[in-house]
DNA sequence: TTGAATTAGTTGCATAACTAACTATATGCC
DNA sequence: GGCATATAGTTAGTTATGCAACTAATTCAA
């Protein structure tokens, strides 16, 4: 039986799970507590949108990392909650462009404030020096990965 | 609205599914090309099992970062493949000490191999330096949110 | 210009996750 | 000993994920 294996490969289990799911289930709670009744699944799409909105949903899949599947069940979901509409563009009527709603607005200063407060603890005591190896090294697994 | 926030935060978005899931995803798409039938979730159970057989379902979900229904659920599937059996122990009547079946036995060098492969494609050219402070940011972010 | 291939999105099916409420056993304090 | 509390595991309900098969619209090429 192979011996001394996972000597890098220990990293996959540090990588699946731990660190991303206890950051995520933290910023989870911290919405919960305050009364926000978004999963950080649907934040993480609402989060792209501010940024740009009316992205298409294959765009908001891109940069999410989720299959179109995902996306159109996540987008369903978002939009019973009223702070998304699905609009099919002009130009291709294959496309939906997902806009904000009226209602998401206000959502966007709070959530952003708790995700900072979030991220602030969970990266207390690391140096922008890791934080920008951490970065680079998810890049490249990433594209290694794909 | 706030500006100029995520420039630490922006991590999230890189932790939350990139690296992980492609990681995962492509260990997934290893297994299933090689005739195994397990999902990585199965895995990382099996994973711990075979580092030491006879865990209860509570150090199972500690070592592979799940809670207890999630685990109880796990153990199930896994059980209905043959793979694992539930043994009650003599010692505390509430706990079930999860055993490997000879079923099991076979896939654990096949997964090994296939994992390993993964995980160096996904490493490749990133230095022991690295991993290590990834492998070290990633403890602490986990101590600081959970 | 028409038929083949591609692309965006949806749906069915299976697995997995978390919370909360529950059962059964064990512990601990009086 | 007996009741309150804690712990291990299960179950119900909701959300999310991936793959594969599908529809509808678009593009490309003979």
């Amino acid at each position: 039986m192979p011996n001394n294996q996972f000597k890098r490969g220990e990293l996959y289990s540090v990588i699946n799970g731990m660190a991303t799911t206890a950051v995520a289930r933290r910023l989870q709670k911290n919405f919960r507590n305050a009364g926000l009744e978004i999963t950080i699944e649907q934040w993480s799409v609402l989060y792209h949108l501010w940024k740009e909105d009316g992205l298409s949903q294959q765009e908001l899949g891109n940069r999410t990392f989720r299959d179109k599947a995902s996306i159109t069940r996540l987008i369903d979901n978002i939009e019973k909650l009223g702070l998304v509409e699905r609009i099919a563009s002009k130009e291709d009527r294959r496309v939906n462009l997902v806009y904000l709603t009226d209602a998401a607005k206000p959502l966007q200063e709070k959530t952003y404030e708790l995700a900072n407060q979030t991220m602030n603890e969970a990266l207390q005591g690391i140096s922008k020096e890791e934080i920008e190896i951490v970065k680079n090294v998810f890049q490249r697994v990433y594209e290694n990965s794909k």
